[in-house]
DNA sequence: CTTAATGTTCCCCA
DNA sequence: TTGGGGAACATTAA
């Protein structure tokens, strides 16, 4: 569910219902979601109070009153506030007021003392200068595609983004990040920004089951140009969408718009 | 029954 | 050290 604007829409949901909030009690029942000691993370969240919930790349930084909470949604994870539990619920926070709950069925997400994790993270797209992006692509020699995914290179662009953005600056995704002209490279950084922007106006993508943390839908996934479009008439030019995998992951863009 | 799915990590090889 | 490829993790839906 989660790429960088799915995650800012549910911490911009979040943030005013859980900001001041004490945490009664917590527990956990997935050794995925909550790898290691779930009863210790537990002991250390009882009794906290919520400072602030704050986005970092795809990762959910909750500070408390002393240490932090991170939670990332891998792809099928959701915080719901005042939700149902059900066969896919893993966490429940009790609250001085209200109930939060993760849910997630393939459990790929996780929920975890501590930023370490975010700490390793690249620079957020939002805010990154041209001049620093385009230093760091000149510095690498990979295909674009795979670096927009790589959270150490920029963090919270995943599938679906690199594949809007690639489209809106009409890069090739196999296309060398080392071998791009500076003007491509503007126009790389312009794209992402863009599309990141429109995408959080628009509460994220919906493109199955995703919901912010009061359970609304996205609108974005009906702006979607390549990605999801395969065979579909490219919007600009009219041929047809093309499909094909990078780094593992289905991969959409105009073969005529995009060329390499 | 097979495949693909908004993600990340780990291992092997060049 | 960097990059590519593949497997793994668990579940659902087409």
């Amino acid at each position: 569910m989660p790429e960088l604007p799915e995650v800012e829409t549910v911490v911009r949901s979040l943030a005013p219902l859980l900001t001041g909030r004490r945490i009664s009690s917590a527990s956990f029942n997935s050794r995925f979601v909550t790898p290691g000691d779930r009863g210790k993370l537990a002991s250390r969240l009882a009794g906290r109070t919520i400072q602030g919930v704050r986005r970092r790349g795809k990762f959910i930084l909750i500070a408390l009153d002393s240490g932090t909470l991170a939670v990332h949604l891998g792809m099928t994870g959701k915080l719901l506030m005042d939700g149902t539990p059900g066969a896919h619920t893993h966490g429940i926070f009790v609250l001085d007021e209200g109930v939060l709950l993760y849910d997630d069925s393939r459990q790929f997400g996780r929920v975890e003392w501590g930023a370490k994790r975010a700490e390793r993270l690249g620079p957020e797209p939002l805010e990154i200068s041209v001049e620093e992006f385009c230093s760091r692509l000149r510095r690498r020699k990979a295909r674009l595609k795979t670096l927009l995914l790589n959270q150490a290179f920029l963090a919270g662009v995943g599938n679906i983004y690199a594949d809007e953005a690639l489209f809106a600056a009409g890069i090739h995704p196999l296309a060398l990040s080392s071998r791009l002209s500076r003007a491509r490279a503007e126009a790389l950084h312009r794209a992402i920004q863009d599309i990141l922007s429109a995408a959080i106006e628009h509460r994220g993508s919906s493109i199955s089951d995703y919901v912010d943390a009061q359970g609304e839908r996205g609108g974005f996934q009906l702006l979607h140009c390549a990605y999801g479009r395969e065979g579909e008439p490219c919007v600009k030019c009219g041929t047809p969408i093309r499909k094909i995998v990078v780094a593992q992951r289905g991969t959409h863009f105009c073969p005529r718009c995009q060329k390499r």
